[in-house]
DNA sequence: ACCTTTATGTTGGAAGTGCAATAAATCTGT
DNA sequence: ACAGATTTATTGCACTTCCAACATAAAGGT
């Protein structure tokens, strides 16, 4: 077995469970620990793994390689973003849930407070975290796998969207400017605007450091919106914009 | 700090990074090590974490602790059994998937040979990780979905898949007797034999430690199967009857 | 107050892990 | 085929972590 083999063999594993051993590696790939080590070091310096005594754990998805304490912060700011939009969600309610990092910290909080919902959603790891409660029913989208974002796009996605029609969607965004509503990540944009089509409320859970970025596809212009969700307040020409357009903004 | 306090704040940590050390959390609280030992031992009896040699990991959003317990048993069988299975995926393949931890190795495996293949799946593991693969191209299924197997199933499953039609599936089973090939869990029986109907072959993926066993679901008789794969030649009996019925056999 | 239960600290030995230096094996290009 | 470079295995040693047993301290109930 390649060394390269065995760099693709690691990463994998750490997809699937947050942390390996070096020793348990060692014996699966019939190497010494201390090629594993090794190993680890390598993908540790190119930042897709973390070390830790004994073993490795898989970087958080999605984050940045920035100071832990900024990191900190963006979590704590993520967390209050999400209670709020978490709070906007009653008990019996049918929702939509689109992927990404924000809407999963929604996930895992709607999750954590047992709310009684029925959830639909193009994102794997949202559909595994809200399914694991047993308060939560969860019915997860077909569509074309894109592994990067661990969630289904495409027609089939859509389509299978227009199915139901629910009381809320919950998307989250890459960019909140005077152009609206947009989005990077390609098929993102077209899922998002299914939910919105058959939802009685749209609610976008968009993070301040995302004010003022304009990414390619457009999701939504303000009039479309019902409801921005964030962890601080726009600055006085975006609230104007929204205000005009009668979006309801949530900031703690 | 009280216990309870400890206990959400290493759970915190943990929500901001994927680990962390015993060491650490020891100086932070100001305790001595066997107590945050101690503390971790509670919370992952409960689930909310993973213990490491010096250390504890957040659970992966997609972890399964019974699923993961199966995955450790019988390990060299089931890879001897999946690599069988593997080697009869060609290059350009169109192939169906069903959930299981035996197909998981599988899946693994064929993303480890980097065979281009479509796969087309109702389990959410295998979709992550024969995603990962630059080589595979992934469809999941729509359902309602199950949080012990991180699978769907239903009707909208079943519907789904009947919209395809592919070169061969390969599925797991829970039993193989003179009854035929039988499933436990509930919806699982369902989506098997949508897939056989799509499918120009159809292959069972079956380790000897289910010879013998008939479970609630009957998935088919031995005429439906084409291939089965295991890890050991079934005894006289069955080999007669699945010789009788045309089924090839793959064992080592 | 007393006793019981629970939680925490301390200790010593066993086991696991990391590191560095060296030797062996494998790969690579000419 | 050969020499040099890369990769891996081996070894010894220092260090960290684990575990279990015991001692101490705090909390709770009668």
């Amino acid at each position: 077995m390649k060394k390269r083999e065995r760099h693709e063999q690691i990463l994998l594993q750490l997809k699937l469970r947050p942390h390996v051993r070096v020793a348990e590696l060692a014996t699966l790939f019939g190497v010494t620990t201390e090629t594993v080590r090794r190993d680890m070091g390598d993908l540790e310096r190119q930042g897709l793994l973390e070390r830790a005594h004994g073993g490795a754990s898989a970087t958080h998805p999605g984050a940045h390689r920035d100071l832990d304490e900024r990191r900190q912060e963006r979590v704590v700011e993520r967390e209050r973003l999400a209670g709020l939009a978490a709070s906007l969600v009653r008990d019996g309610d049918t929702v939509m849930i689109d992927a990404g990092s924000t809407t999963m910290v929604f996930a895992r909080l709607l999750a954590f407070a047992e709310t009684r919902v029925t959830a639909i959603t193009n994102s794997l790891q949202i559909g595994m975290i809200l399914g694991q409660s047993a308060s939560a029913r969860v019915i997860l989208a077909p569509g074309n796998y894109l592994p990067q974002e661990a969630a289904v796009v495409g027609i089939d996605t859509c389509d299978y969207l227009a199915r139901y029609q629910v009381d809320a969607c919950f998307l989250g965004a890459a960019g909140l400017s005077e152009a609206g509503v947009t989005e990077a990540v390609e098929g993102f944009a077209a899922v998002k605007r299914a939910m919105m089509r058959q939802s009685a409320a749209c609610r976008f859970l968009i993070d301040a450091s995302k004010f003022g970025l304009t990414q390619l596809d457009v999701v939504a212009q303000f009039e479309e919106m019902d409801t921005l969700v964030s962890d601080r307040a726009p600055d006085p020409a975006l609230a104007a914009c929204l205000a005009e357009s009668g979006v309801r903004t949530f900031a703690p």
